[in-house]
DNA sequence: TTGTAGGCGTTATCAA
DNA sequence: TTGATAACGCCTACAA
């Protein structure tokens, strides 16, 4: 008992030294201890005057935040997650390849909103996500949005360590994960219906790269469509999501049916954009008059005038509040079971498709 | 001494509750403790394996290792950053409006390639920026990137909290801090000397946000030039950055000069873009015969067929590579003292100017 | 080279 | 309501 009561006292002392030195060039932080030994009050008083519901006088608490002002004191998160076992840091991961800029930002301020942290993990190979995901655990995420693709091991990993994750715009089919998704199919339906009630009859799909399941899912749920309509004349080319591999894909395209469908479906919009630059301003052909495009996504430069492309809005501020809050309730209570969760996306008319 | 004993002895006895649960389904994460029983060695020595450089028999790393395989230890890099002072994370803050995907993605993947992780603070309004810098102090951030505004005042916290920090893209000219910029006033006069070169004679400059530093720089840099050229039939109008605002803004410049002006100088490419296309869909003018338009940061969708925008490319890479190295640096050595970076951009000559 | 023991700054527990 | 003390998981002298 000794032995620890000298201990404290050393630290004490060892503060002391510090004193009178200008707050504002200390090499050391501000802790709780400085701030209570300068309001004269136990450490502990100051630590319950930051956690609320705790309880404490008016008088204490006037009297530490007095203090605290006067110190600049800030408490240390990372020490407080130590002992609480909450970092209030949700990790975020993106490939890097299809960056939705507007779906970065609205999941930031809203997890900022809610007191909680982003750590911005971002992606250029599908490799890389093992080696992220060690990351992940090393910095006590409290869960995880993931807008890439993981490995159903990879997944079972969030499983056994007990961290929530959800995927975004990644599905699983047969895995309980939780996730939140634009409906790819239906709105690949909404599209080939407009198309063929238009009267196309000839089509050319151009999907994204072949290992990306949205594309899969894109790409197959118009040709199912178009299948069930009866429409058979369909060619497929693969891009990988960028405006070149659009125009690119076109031009395959042409070369493989020896001449120009009626209508062309792309996995999203960019490509769908390079397709409109590649028929206008190489091949010559008017959209919509020879040649109606379609996209998905919704992006912004979809809208300007110089494409006001027909495609599927996906609901980002509704996805991202969906997968915010799906996750730090789940962080919350560990026991609430996956979900997915699938929303429509809204067809967009502009005038990139012939009536 | 025997207090302290009986204490280790407890802690050793508590963990020995856990053994023989399955460690995959353990609510308690691992510890090097965990680990060193395990292995039969003392918990410094499983410290000192994760260390490199530190002085560890073969014999005693490879047994270490080996539990650490078997039982999927991975550090607590929150405990260790509460003793070595470093979190190994960096902050940065970026302002939601004029949001540069590429600027994200490659500082992200900069500082993750050097074992940094990024803590994202986007911000809406710039007055959010004291809650995220009180935000930053609490998550023990090693230095800080800033795409935003700060206010002088706020520049000093970080000093005082020896808290490094670089801006991207934005400049003091008076105070002593790191910036990595792209030269804006540069820029802006090689475009007014292509402009001028090629003949044209009347001008309207549409700004971004009355408030944004860079914009000002910009159009600043603009106008001086065409001063010094003898050139003052100059028409100034303020967007935000935004496709629409620039539409908008040349439909003022008309109303105002009661004309077509030979040529547009926007302050970012988007609003240059939206002027072309308000030109092309609504005025029904020709670009570039009847109006030039130049922009300014060479983004993605400039060089699309569609605009061919002739414009001023910053080097993004280089920029990033220069932002994450010179912060690092920084948080390596507190005495570096600050620097000022700025790189030239590029003149990438498109088809939005007459000849 | 290895182990012991103290401390990083906080919260949690429990007695006063 | 307040204060003393023990964790949280790790790193690091220092001693062996």
């Amino acid at each position: 008992m000794a032995v620890k009561a000298s201990n404290k006292n050393n630290k004490q002392e060892a503060k002391t030294e510090t004193e009178g030195r200008n707050q504002m060039t200390s090499r050391r932080q501000m802790t709780s201890y400085d701030v209570a030994r300068h309001a004269g009050v136990s450490q502990s008083a100051v630590s319950r005057c930051f956690k609320d519901g705790a309880s404490v006088s008016k008088k204490m608490r006037d009297r530490v935040m007095k203090s605290v002002k006067e110190l600049g004191y800030q408490p240390n998160a990372i020490a407080r997650g130590l002992i609480t076992r909450r970092s209030n840091m949700v990790g975020v991961i993106v490939s890097n390849l299809n960056f939705y800029p507007e779906v970065l930002s609205e999941l930031s301020s809203r997890f900022t909103e809610r007191g909680v942290h982003v750590l911005l993990f971002s992606i250029d190979h599908e490799s890389d996500v093992s080696r992220i995901i060690d990351q992940l655990w090393q910095y006590q995420v409290d869960g995880v949005v993931a807008a890439a693709h993981l490995t159903p091991d990879q997944i079972s990993l969030f499983d056994s360590r007990h961290v929530p994750v959800v995927f975004y715009n990644r599905a699983y089919q047969d895995i309980p994960v939780s996730s939140v998704c634009c409906d790819q199919v239906e709105g690949e339906r909404q599209l080939v219906n407009l198309l063929v009630e238009s009267g196309h009859k000839s089509f050319a799909i151009i999907g994204g790269p072949k290992d990306s399941v949205v594309s899969m899912q894109r790409t197959q749920g118009a040709i199912s469509r178009l299948n069930e309509l009866g429409i058979t004349d369909i060619v497929e080319e693969a891009g990988d999501y960028t405006y070149a591999s659009g125009g690119a894909a076109l031009q395959k395209v042409i070369q493989k049916r020896g001449s120009v469908p009626d209508a062309l479906i792309c996995a999203n919009d960019i490509m769908a954009i390079g397709c409109m630059d590649e028929a206008r301003y190489r091949l010559d052909l008017d959209v919509p008059g020879d040649i109606s495009v379609v996209g998905f996504d919704g992006v912004r430069s979809s809208s300007w005038a110089s494409f006001d492309l027909t495609t599927i809005q996906q609901p980002v501020e509704s996805m991202a509040e969906a997968a915010v809050s799906m996750l730090l309730e789940r962080v919350e209570n560990e026991f609430i079971p996956p979900e997915k969760r699938s929303f429509s996306g809204v067809l967009r008319k502009g005038n990139s498709v012939r009536d």
